[in-house]
Order: C-alpha cells, then structure tokens, then sequence
RNA sequence: GCCAGCGUAGCUCAGUGGUAGAGCAGCUGAUUCGUAAUCAGCAGGUCGUGGGUUCAAUCCCCACCGCUGGCUCCA
C-alpha cells in the first residue's frame, strides 16, 4: 500500500510537471494521492484548465513517465526553499505557515521540475503504473470556501493497465445503481425546473414512502413513543428562542404574511418543544418519546443538490425524547438499537458510525457539551459499536452519533442520528416535576433511524437497483393473461389479489406473453402471474419469479398463501420452501 | 455559492451556420400468440430561457435557469 500510494503520489508530480509545460505561470497547492489515483489543486493566473486540456497533460505525462527521469529527494535549508520557490505563492504560504518551524525541507526534483513534498516517491517515473486523468472539479485553497478557489484534477493510477480497466469498468457499472437512473426507469420520483430540490413523489415512490413510514411507526409503538403533527411554518420569534434564526438562518426559508415575520421549518424540533411545555409534566411522565414525520424545508447550495440523497425538502422520522438525565444513557442505547435493527430489516449491514462534536458556531457551556459527547460515546461503547469522531461536525445545539453509508461509488451519507441537547429545553423553559417536588429542567434526544425517509429510498434504490424485496415492492405481482380470451378470469384473480392486501397490477394490453414478461421485468415486479387456458380453468396461476424462476402452475390461494410467508418474512428471497 | 462540463420529441440519443432525425414509449389497425421486445401506419420538437453577432442560429458569443462531477456544506 506504502508502495502504491507513492506511485499515486509520484503521478501527481508528474500531472504538475506536464501542466507547468502547458502553463509555465501554473501555481501548485496541494496534489496527494487518493483511493484510486491523485489530484493536484492548480491555479492559472489566467484562464483555467479545460477537459480539453486532459488529453494533451495526458500525452505530457506518458513521455515523462517514459522518460525514466529520477525522483531526487534533497533537504534544504528553508530559507533556501522560500527563494527557490519564490513565484510558487501557495508553497511560499505553506513555508510560511506550516512548516515555519521547520529549519530544513525536503523538495523532490524529477527532469525539469521541483515541488516541496514530504514524500516518499518512487525512485523513478517509469515505476509509474497506469494513469489516467479522470476529471476536473473546484476546490478552495486549505479547502476553504472563504479563500483562493482553485482547480482540482483528478487522476487515476494503477499499477498495470489492466487493473486501471477493470477500476474503470467497475465504477462504470457501479453508475448503472444510481438512483436517479432507477427512479425514473421505475417512475419513482422526479424532479422539476419549478423546483429546484424539491423532490416529487410519483405513486410507486410514494408507496415505498408510505411503506417506510408504516414501519418506522409499527417500531415507534412498540417501544413506547407517541406521535405529533406540528405545523410547516411558525413566527420568526420561535426560531429566535431556538437559536435558529442566528445559527442557521442561511438555510431558512422566510415568508411575511400579515405583517409578521414566519419560517418555514427546518427542524421539527421548536415545535415539539411547544407540545412539551403545554402541560405540567411530572418525572412519572419521563422518558416522553413524541415522535413526528415532519417535513422540514432547508435551503441548501445549488451545487449541493443530488437527487434524492441532498434535497431541500425533505421529511425527517424524527423523534424527541425528553428524559432525566440519569436516563440519557439507556434512551441513546435504546436508539443504537432500534436503528441496527431497522437497517438489518432493510438489508444493511455495512455502515460507518460517527461521534460528531462541537463546531465552531454553538450554543450552550464547553462543559455541557463535554457531558453531552460523553454520553453518546459511552452508549456506544456499552453496546461495543465501534466509531469515529468527526470534529466539530456536531448541530449546534448538541453532539451527534452519525449512522453513514455509502452510495454505489461510495459516497457516505448520514442516515440516521442521535443527539444529546441541554441547551433547547433550557432556552424554551422546559420544566418537570421531580420525586423531590422541586422543578426540573429535562434532557433532550433528537433522534431519526432513516434520517430523511427520501434520503433512505434513495440508499435502498441503489443497494437493490429497484428490485426490492417483495414485502416493500410498490407492485408486488401482476396478473398476465395469456391471450384476450383469458382477460376475463384474470380480472377475477387480480380482483382476489387485491383484495388480500396484494399490491398488485394487470397486463390486459394486446401483447405477447414474451412482451408482458418483459415489461414487467423491466419494473423488477418480484411476482408475474402467468394466466393460460389452461390455468383459467382450474383456477390456477402460473408465477414465474423476477429471478426467471418458474413456480409452475398452482391454486391461487396457494401462491397468495406462499406470498403471506415471504412479506411477514421481510425475506429478501423470493419464495420460501 | 465556487470550478469544469452538459441541456435536441415522454425516454435514450444522432445531427447541421440555411428553422431537425432514429429507436423505444404513445395513438390506430392487423395479429390471440405459453415465460425478456409481432407487424404496419400515424402522430409528436418555437433544438432550456432571454439577449447579441449574421442576409440567415438549434449550431457562434453573452447572461440567466436547470442538470452532472467535485469543493464547501449537510439528513
């Protein structure tokens, strides 16, 4: 690996030299290596770097790799460096800053070109593998937006060709799982110039939605939570006491109506605490859980937006647990449960766990904070769940545990979330009566197993590309009559079907079998039920399976009886012996 | 929001400085056929929007909108 990444980082080198050919005034960032290959972060003085260039850097590369020229490594003092690379303004900054203590730096020389690097390298540019340069993005120097934007290149290399090939064609058909391909194919959802983000919910889309809901629900019964419906928009003032208005007002909307000032929700959360505070609650009440579906509305960067994974309206499971502090540890590890179980039902068994803690903009004391950290991390602990921190990533008001996974070319996403708040019940006034008569401030969990029921439709397209698991399929069977002559008795069937709680469709078009099949195949409908003469007479159907299974000819009762098994299964297989 | 690319019929895509095509889908007709595409005909687009250059723009230029990939940000 040690060696692989100095090849990849060795390429990068070799991106800058054939840029500087092309562009002798090129500034050079940063260019590390990465999963697959290397960038390098460029700025023109001029211009910039087109797709038009990376054909031409390409060609430039191949001959330096060709070249065999030799990876010098040499140390220098780093006054000396600072003349050296006096027109490079971002490795003057870098000696200037990070390496400011340093008295000695290493620069790496191959053929015509130097850069300040830390290495290691390959000795020479023939030990180059295979590269190819892949794309061109934005980036900001030190990454941040606040300064210098500059041109990132990507890169990809590989020891051999070969396996190069096969990376390509991997993501190639790790692109074919995207879930804007297969909620269009599949009319699931879409979306529209009129709104930008906001996603539509087309019929087969929605059902999935209602079938989450339904779910999620069932679970939130189970374990003693309540439900609520709070309104989409509320005054300005309430977002004010919530600390929104200040914290995260760039992704609010606004709207004055009457002469007042309202917000559309970006959290369900203010709301909640209304319900709460509308009575006298007494700790017999503690651990309240109030559940809500709340569509809540944020208004993200244009450039964020990605189907239904990044969107700007989008409807939360949240929940709420108000609780006594002693109980925080076994609520959260109630939660860490009730999420492994549910994405162990959907099929996910590969997740990432984080501890987000305080970012920079926040309310509340440093101490509460640390107790609010420490209370997730020791819930995780105590169920043995192993996890990373993410610093400073936390929501204002409180730390987070993050459940992510990734997309089909492996982009993370944060799923679910659980986050410990003493900071919302105090600024709202939250009280309870405690055994000691005296009044009590509770503590607060924010909490949500799918996260954004669109954000996790979005996941559950792309690990199954639309072919669910029957007991969540939008259309579970359809009935395919063979010939017209059939129709009749296939109208009585689906009639059954439905009836039975079979979500469930029929194919009455003038079609061949072969094309019914097709068709609904292409829908990835997990059950087609093959109607002929012969089945038509003695109440038979014939399933043939999405996996082109054949079941043969059986009663209908029997297959609906068959069917029952597999979707109070939740079984991922199609039909259970 | 930033950088680059893209935007042609419902969908997937071809194409040209002289106002556009294909396949699928749709409609009509014929076919009634056993496990992934029956045949024929018809219809369908102010080529994202608005400016500009030009005798003439879908094609060239500019702006805006949207989308894609990244950056930053996030469920």
């Amino acid at each position: 690996m040690a060696e692989l990444n100095a090849m990849r980082h060795s390429a990068a080198h070799i991106m800058a030299e054939a840029i500087q050919r092309l562009y002798p005034a090129a500034q050079f960032a940063y260019g590390p290596e990465t999963e697959d290959g290397f960038y390098y972060d460029v700025k023109l003085p001029e211009g910039s770097i087109t797709e038009e260039d990376l054909p031409r850097i390409e060609k430039i590369m191949r001959e330096i790799i060709k070249g065999k020229h030799l990876f010098a490594r040499e140390l220098i003092p780093r006054e000396e460096a600072l003349k050296l690379f006096a027109d490079q303004k971002f490795k003057v900054l870098t000696l200037n800053n990070l390496l400011k203590d340093e008295p000695v730096v290493s620069v790496y020389r191959q053929g015509g070109f130097v850069d300040l690097c830390r290495g290691p390298h390959v000795s020479n540019t023939a030990e180059i593998g295979a590269v190819k340069l892949d794309r061109i993005a934005g980036s900001y120097w030190l990454g941040d937006a606040k300064n210098e934007p500059l041109q990132r290149v990507y890169g990809l290399c590989f020891p051999t060709k070969q396996e190069l090939d096969e990376y390509v064609h991997r993501m190639e058909e790790a692109r074919k799982r995207d879930h804007r391909l297969t909620g269009k194919q599949l009319k699931l959802f879409s979306f529209h110039d009129e709104g930008p983000g906001f996603p539509f919910m087309l019929p087969k889309g929605r059902t999935l939605f209602n079938l989450l809901v339904a779910y999620n629900r069932a679970n939130n019964d189970a374990r003693g939570y309540v439900e609520i419906h709070t309104p989409a928009m509320l005054v300005e003032d309430l977002w004010k006491t919530s600390g929104h208005a200040e914290y995260y007002r760039e992704h609010m909307y606004f709207a004055e109506v009457d002469e007042r000032q309202f917000a559309i929700k970006p959290m369900n959360c203010p709301g909640g605490l209304l319900v709460f505070r509308e009575e006298l609650r007494s700790y017999r009440d503690l651990p309240m859980r109030v559940a809500e579906f709340g569509l809540v509305h944020r208004h993200e960067l244009s450039g964020v937006l990605h189907g239904l994974f990044r969107v700007r309206a989008f409807t939360q499971d949240d929940a709420h647990i108000y609780c006594a502090p002693e109980d925080l540890r076994k609520e959260i590890v109630d939660i860490i449960d009730l999420t492994l179980e549910t994405y162990r039902d959907f099929g996910f068994n590969e997740f990432t766990i984080y501890v987000a803690t305080r970012p920079e903009k926040a309310i509340g004391e440093p101490e509460a904070w640390e107790r609010a950290t420490a209370a997730l991390k020791e819930a995780l602990d105590a169920k043995g769940m192993a996890y990373k921190i993410k610093e400073g990533e936390g929501a204002f008001y409180g730390p987070k545990i993050e459940f992510n996974v990734k997309d089909c070319i492996g982009r993370q996403w944060q799923l679910g979330t659980a986050q410990v708040d003493f900071f919302l019940p105090q600024r709202f006034g939250l009280e309870y009566i405690g055994a000691d008569g005296a009044a009590h401030t509770p503590v607060m969990i924010h909490r949500a197993i799918f996260g954004s029921l669109e954000r996790f439709l979005g996941i559950l397209i792309e690990q199954t590309m639309g072919a669910f698991p029957a007991w969540i399929a939008p259309t579970q069977a359809t009935v395919l009559p063979i010939t017209d002559a059939q129709n009749e008795v296939a109208r009585g069937v689906w009639a059954r079907l439905k009836k039975a709680g079979v979500r469930a469709e029929l194919d009455v078009s003038p079609e061949r079998l072969q094309k019914k099949i097709r068709n609904a195949q292409l829908q990835k409908i997990p059950y087609m039920l093959v109607l002929g003469g012969k089945e038509a007479e003695s109440g038979m159907v014939a399933p043939r399976l999405r996996d082109g299974r054949d079941l043969g000819a059986m009663p209908l009762e029997d297959f609906i009886a068959g069917f029952k098994r597999v979707e109070a299964a939740r079984a991922q297989e199609l039909w259970l012996e």
